[in-house]
DNA sequence: TTAGATTTGAGAAATATTAACAATTCAAAA
DNA sequence: TTTTGAATTGTTAATATTTCTCAAATCTAA
């Protein structure tokens, strides 16, 4: 579950920050979409049918509080552009950063941390380097995809 | 063991390209070094005290097409650079895109691919997605600054 | 040596993101 | 509600990496 407008409100006064109506809709469009990967640009257009005076710049800037503030995380799928997800509340830590990428119809999606775990304490046991976070990307072709291809 | 000087030029060959003196020195400074990961613009710079003359687009140029050639792999730090190292060509599949990057030291290092299997068997099975290339990216504390902490 | 295609160098262009700054908006206090 | 001061925004310019353009140079096969 994504966060809520509210909690979202709560959460900025407690830091200090002012509630406008930019950040609002920012976030909303985000959590809108939770499957998608969007980019700034593609933020900035859908904000702008519900609020067509903002600036590109401001959802920038909305975006870096966003990450900051730990309710979205990134993703670079290497096409010039740094893409935006809203982030999972239910889970604990906010490093969401793993992603399966179809090369064929190009659908990204996650899966479950846990079966990063063993990845992770691998490494430690071995070479006793200590994992904080990570960004994981699997390139391959989905289940979708290769059913199709069998057809 | 990084691709031989020889083996590259016949490599051209095959394909009907050129062997050109830029093409050599550019692959020579990257198997150089086969621990940084470089950026363009430092490539450039270490190119050029041997071949002063040597233009940034052709650096560019050049390490598009090792990497098409994969000679090379590329990483992305997000720090607004692509960064680029020799491949190993011992290895049969040259997708070796998977790093320790210590936030401490900012140390980047390679770990076994062996590793990352069980972890992509285990989505395979979980999820039906097949796995063909991963970027894998792990961020902590590595050992070395671990115990200079303790200290 | 020649010829033709490829490659290069230089600088312009493209493009995502950030910076600067005056104008606006928010929120606490009067 | 009004005031006030600081935070935030919108616009535009700036930054910086990478790509494009094109004439000149270089490579390779004949």
């Amino acid at each position: 579950m994504a966060i809520e407008r509210e909690e979202f409100k709560k959460l900025l006064k407690e830091k200090g920050l002012k509630v406008t109506r930019q950040r609002l809709v920012v976030l909303e469009v985000l959590a809108e979409s939770p499957e998608e990967h969007l980019t700034a640009e593609e933020i900035y257009e859908r904000v702008k049918t519900e609020n067509p005076d903002i600036g590109l710049a401001t959802v920038y800037r909305t975006v870096q509080l966003l990450l900051e503030l730990e309710l979205i995380d990134r993703i670079n799928l290497d096409d010039g552009f740094v893409r935006y997800e809203i982030g999972d509340t239910q889970e604990n830590e906010h490093h969401r950063h793993h992603h399966l990428i179809c090369l064929r119809c190009g659908r990204v999606s996650a899966f479950q941390k846990d079966m990063l775990e063993a990845l992770e304490t691998g490494v430690e046991a071995a070479l006793g380097f200590r994992v904080t976070d990570h960004e994981v990307k699997l390139y391959g072709i989905c289940r979708n995809c290769s059913e199709q291809e069998r057809i």
